[in-house]
DNA sequence: CCTTTAGTTCGGTAACAGAACGAACTAAAG
DNA sequence: CTTTAGTTCGTTCTGTTACCGAACTAAAGG
């Protein structure tokens, strides 16, 4: 914002375009209403905002007694961010305007050789969707990437991530932001994952989530009260090593993981051979129970066995609303139906698990409601301590729109 | 406070307060540097502060270059809360001043026929610690009642506890607070536990520790954050229901829970009974097991893999900084060596593992914590949305004092 | 015309920052 | 011992900012 106003016409104007944002276009007259402050502050306030840039008339009301209102809404390419998801295979990048609309997506095979050949494919990646959208680069703010792996805030690198190489030895938020010029944010593509199914699933504050994504590995991201719990550091909801599954005392569960032994795409392969003695990949396992391979049944009942008890420990420790479930093997309709099924045998108590809703945008929604928070704070929020703005989410076609 | 005060006001109050609360005596010029406002702004409320006995003078410095400063401090009786453990068998009440100073304890056997019974004998017991101290009644704020169960927020009464008859049938914090004239809070008791050892172990709120009460049963709190993490129905920590230990899709695990079943009081018990064909109570085995009985030492081995699971399970899904074990057996070093073992074979990372420091005082600390924090922000903070005020904890010495 | 709602102007109040100032003290020179 | 310089504490004063309530203008509908 312009000049160092002081606290309190932070807040209040915090206020005034977090009620903008929520209720659609308004009338200053109803902001004041919203926010409990008098008509002559919002009114100066709103005029401030309309000067920078941040608000625009957008019409007037008509049809009803008395003076029309000249109604307002975020002018939703004053600034924007970027949403970036960094897998093992694919790079995924979506530029988003302030109201989190996607103006822009772009998608390529992550660069093999890794380390900073990929931070510069990512910064690469946003400067052409910024150039797609109308204001360009100029206008970006704030930059969120989702990694398979833990980043480590210390020194910025990323832990535990071996599907993209050498990213462990380089800053990825520090290099990124040089390259691009702003603040940039780097979270697990997990937790992204679960505060995006939170953000579009139009939950509120009270309502704690739990996601847990089931493919390649398997891992949790948890939402309470809002905001990720992330962990002293950053390891929450790295449910590979939940010490069930394979036995927890063998010496290889702690590389691999006792549960990731049994519950991800290694173990449903691993069990069907053993079972079958053929060799098939995921969907083939799928194909087959569906067409009543006896093998391929029971592998998936025994991996959905796991699962639940994964979720059923989750559940026994955080206590969610709701629990859920994606990622390339997790989001099948089929597993889904027998993890409930299992859920409901091994904890006392009723489960909501749902599948997810975004399937693979969902870190990148995630991302982009981080992205937006941090805009908002930095733009209207600075220096108020425990400044925790909720962005409302866009409607989740809106979401996806720059998808092509 | 007194009047009705602008927004700023109270901010600025807030502040003054804790800075006083954190930083001991204080002069007025040092808490103009530490809030950052004005000479003239803290000289001003500092004088309304002490007018109203909120804070009083305590001397002045000296020995120093330049004018002595009069120094300040909370007025430890201005202001009194009860933290109250309600137990199976026992019911123990403390007394805190605002710095959190037990001024007097009192300890009875629960009233066997439960219900109203219990509810009137905690009043009894409150007011009777409140006129031991200077003060009496008048000065009592706030109350909060630890208990062995879940509390249900939208009918105040306590669920899933077994211990205690009739609990579950009335509205324990209505009643107290129709008893007492006071607010009430309850709360589940290892929840309270928890913040307690992260309160007076002088924890930062970047500490996130896990608390694991091993005893009768098995439960744990979670602090993140500085926060109690209660979850959705406020049965986070419910960890008796892990789905292992015992075959979690046994249905009579449905009932006491799959992991309560094997790592807690009846498991020793039990397993000692099935290994050697004799009756003997927990301390007994770990008796049995320090003279070199190798059933007690098999049947305390097979309880700390159990833990040893459970608080890897822990780990893995929220990553605290540090995990405590409390509890009658959990407190036991014996079994604390094991378990401290054991996780380190069955997680891949260095876990701390700390005893409990405050033993059956954690949960009347954390009950204090909590009260102090809603007293100082009904009082200096009332109207602040993300309000959360941080009480500097007293010495341990200083909160045990009353103890006789 | 009256009623209703929107938005602005104006005057008053509260909170705060910063400068100026007196008070109280230490240190050190004479 | 006296005097002076330097330091810190705390108050007083002044100007700025933010806010609100009330009065007012504007623009509708009936």
């Amino acid at each position: 914002m312009s000049t160092q106003s002081n606290i309190s016409r932070r807040m209040s104007q915090s206020a005034v375009i977090q009620a903008i944002a929520s209720f659609g276009p308004v009338s200053r007259a109803s902001v004041a209403k919203i926010t409990g402050l008098s008509k002559q502050t919002v009114s100066e306030i709103v005029g401030n905002l309309e000067n920078e840039g941040w608000v625009r008339e957008v019409g007037q009301t008509e049809g009803h007694i008395g003076r029309r209102a000249v109604v307002y809404e975020i002018a939703p390419s004053a600034a924007s961010i970027a949403s970036v998801d960094l897998g093992g295979t694919k790079v995924r990048v979506a530029l988003c305007d302030l109201t989190g609309r996607v103006l822009a997506e772009r998608v390529e095979p992550t660069e093999p050789t890794g380390g900073m050949d990929v931070v510069a494919q990512i910064a690469r990646l946003v400067q052409a969707a910024a150039s797609d959208a109308v204001g360009g680069v100029e206008k970006l703010h704030t930059a969120v990437v989702g990694v398979p792996g833990v980043p480590d805030p210390a020194s910025g690198a990323i832990l535990l991530a071996p599907n993209i190489a050498g990213i462990d030895q380089i800053d990825l938020a520090g290099a990124l932001r040089d390259m691009l010029g702003v603040e940039v944010f780097v979270e697990n593509d997990v937790n992204l994952a679960a505060l995006g199914e939170h953000w579009l699933g139009s939950r509120g504050e009270g309502e704690d989530l739990v996601f847990i994504s089931v493919g390649t590995g398997i891992g949790a991201g948890i939402v309470m009260g809002g905001q990720l719990l992330r962990g002293h550091s950053g390891a929450a909801g790295e449910i590979g090593f939940l010490p069930f599954g394979a036995d927890p005392f063998e010496p290889e569960s702690l590389s691999t993981g006792a549960l990731e032994r049994v519950a991800a795409t290694e173990a449903i392969v691993g069990q069907y051979r053993a079972l079958k003695g053929r060799e098939l990949d995921v969907p083939g396992v799928f194909d087959a129970a569906a067409d009543g391979d006896q093998a391929a049944i029971e592998t998936l009942d025994a991996v959905a066995r796991q699962i639940a008890r994964a979720i059923a420990a989750m559940v026994a420790i955080v206590d969610p609303s709701v629990v859920v479930i994606g990622g390339s093997i997790g989001a099948r309709t089929e597993l889904l139906d027998r993890v409930r099924g299992c859920v409901a045998q091994c904890y006392p108590r009723p489960v909501t698990v749902e599948k997810s809703t975004l399937g693979d945008h969902a870190a990148l929604a995630g991302g982009a409601s981080i992205a937006l928070s941090h805009l908002h704070i930095s733009l209207f929020a600075e220096g108020q301590s425990g400044a925790r703005i909720a962005v409302p989410p866009p409607a989740i076609a809106d979401f996806k729109a720059g998808a092509s």
